[in-house]
DNA sequence: CTAAAATGCGAGCGATCGCTCACATTGTCT
DNA sequence: AGACAATGTGAGCGATCGCTCGCATTTTAG
C-alpha cells in the first residue's frame, strides 16, 4: 500500500491572518526538520512548535508531506533563481572566467542555510519531489547547453547537451560533496581554482 | 528526543538454521524496502514477508533502523571489493585507459540491483551510515591520489589528493546522476567517451 | 449591525507500529 | 537419554501519530 499522498496545499489563505499562520507553520517546520529529523517531525510537534493548533495546521497542508514540499519547493525556488540570474550575467564574460565565477555561485548557493539544505536533499525523494527536482535540473541543463553552443566555436566540444550534463553534474557534485561530506574543503580556496581548472581543461580553454 | 538507535545486531547466529533465519530476513527486508519503500518498511512487515516470527526477527536486530543498516553494510561491501579489486588491476595501464576502466567499472557497479541501490542511497542519511560512507569513500580516494602521486610526472596536477578528490566526486556523481534522474544517458556509450574525455583532459594527458 | 464566511481551536478516535515476554520447539553435548 | 542452550513463536501492550470534527472566535461584506 504505497503512500502515494497527495502534497498540494488544502486551501489557500485568504486573509493576511492566516498567512501569517502559514508562514509560521512552514518556519517551524523547518526548525523541526533541522533538529528533529524528518522522523522527528511529527504534525502535532509542527503546530506545537509553530504555537498553533493542529487544527489550523490541517487547514492548509493535507499532510506531514506537504508541509516539507512546501518547503522544498520554497528552497528550489531560491535557489533557482539566484543561479539563474548569475547565469544570463555570466554569459557576456570570457569562458575561463564565466567558469569560475559559476563555480562560486554553486559554492555561495550551497552556503546558505546548509542545515536546512542537507536535511531538504536527502528528503527530496521521498516526499515524490524528485520530478520538480528534474526540471529545475533541466533548466539549468538547457542553459548551460545553451551557453555552450553559442560560443561552441572558441571551446572543444562536440555535443553541448552532453557536455552541459556533464559539467552541471560535476560541479554540483563537487561543491555538494563537499558541503555534505567534507566541509573543511569547502573554505579552502584551492577548490573553486581546481574545480574551475577541470571546467576549463574540459573545455580546452586556457585559463588567464 | 533524537533517535539514536544501535543499529548493532543484537545477538549472533551460531547454528545454521539461525543463520539461514538472519539471511531470509535480510532477504525480505530488500524485498520490502524496493517494493514499499523505507516509510512501507515495518518489522512486522519484514517478519511476514521472510516468513518468520517477529519474535525471531527480534532476537538479531534490535530495531528497524539495524535491519537496513545490514542491508548497507553488505552492499556497501560488495561494491567497494568490487571497486578497489579493479582499482589495483587498472593501476598498470597508461592513464588513458585506467581512466576510461574506472568510468566503465563505475557504471557497471552502479547496474548491479539498482532498485535496491538507490532506496539504499537515499536512506544511508536516515540510518547514521554517513560515517560509514565516508570510511569507504575515503579508501577509494586514498587509493586515487596514490595512483595520481605514484605517476605525477605524467600528469598536469599540483595536489594529487585535491585532484583525487575531484575526480572521485566527478566521476560517481555523473554516473549516480545518470542512474537515477536520466536513465537513458546511461545506455549512451558516449556517457563513457565524454567522462573519460573529462578525466583525461584534466589530467593533461592525451586521449590515444 | 448582522449574517455569513474565514479562521482558529484541541480533545480524542482509530490505526499502526515497535517491541516484549512467556512459552514451544529444535539442536548440541556428554 | 537427559540436560541445557539455541532458536522460533505470536498475542498483545503501550506509545505514537495522523487526522477529524464540532465548536469558538475573528474578519468581511452588505
Amino acid at each position: 500500500m504505497q503512500r502515494q499522498t497527495r502534497t498540494t496545499p488544502r486551501k489557500r489563505p485568504r486573509q493576511t491572518r492566516s498567512k501569517v499562520t502559514v508562514g509560521t507553520i512552514l518556519e517551524a517546520t523547518s526548525r523541526v526538520l533541522v533538529k528533529q529529523g524528518f522522523d522527528g517531525l511529527s504534525t502535532n510537534a509542527v503546530a506545537a512548535a509553530a504555537g498553533v493548533s493542529i487544527g489550523s495546521l490541517y487547514q492548509y497542508f493535507p499532510n506531514k508531506e506537504a508541509l516539507v514540499a512546501a518547503l522544498i519547493d520554497r528552497h528550489m525556488e531560491e535557489m533557482n533563481a539566484a543561479v539563474l540570474a548569475e547565469l544570463t550575467r555570466v554569459a557576456q564574460l570570457p569562458i575561463a572566467e564565466a567558469a569560475r565565477c559559476v563555480v562560486e555561485l554553486t559554492i555561495r548557493a550551497h552556503a546558505i542555510d546548509p542545515d536546512l539544505h542537507r536535511v531538504l536533499t536527502e528528503q527530496v525523494p521521498r516526499i515524490g519531489k524528485l520530478a520538480r527536482l528534474r526540471e529545475v535540473d533541466e533548466i539549468c541543463h538547457r542553459m548551460v547547453a545553451g551557453l555552450l553552443a553559442a560560443r561552441r566555436d572558441e571551446i572543444a566540444i562536440r555535443d553541448p547537451d552532453l557536455a552541459a550534463f556533464i559539467l552541471v553534474s560535476t560541479i554540483e557534485a563537487v561543491v555538494h560533496r563537499a558541503a555534505l561530506l567534507y566541509p573543511h574543503r569547502l573554505r579552502d580556496p584551492r577548490l573553486v581554482d581546481e574545480t574551475t581548472l577541470l571546467v576549463t581543461r574540459y573545455l580546452g580553454v586556457a585559463e588567464n
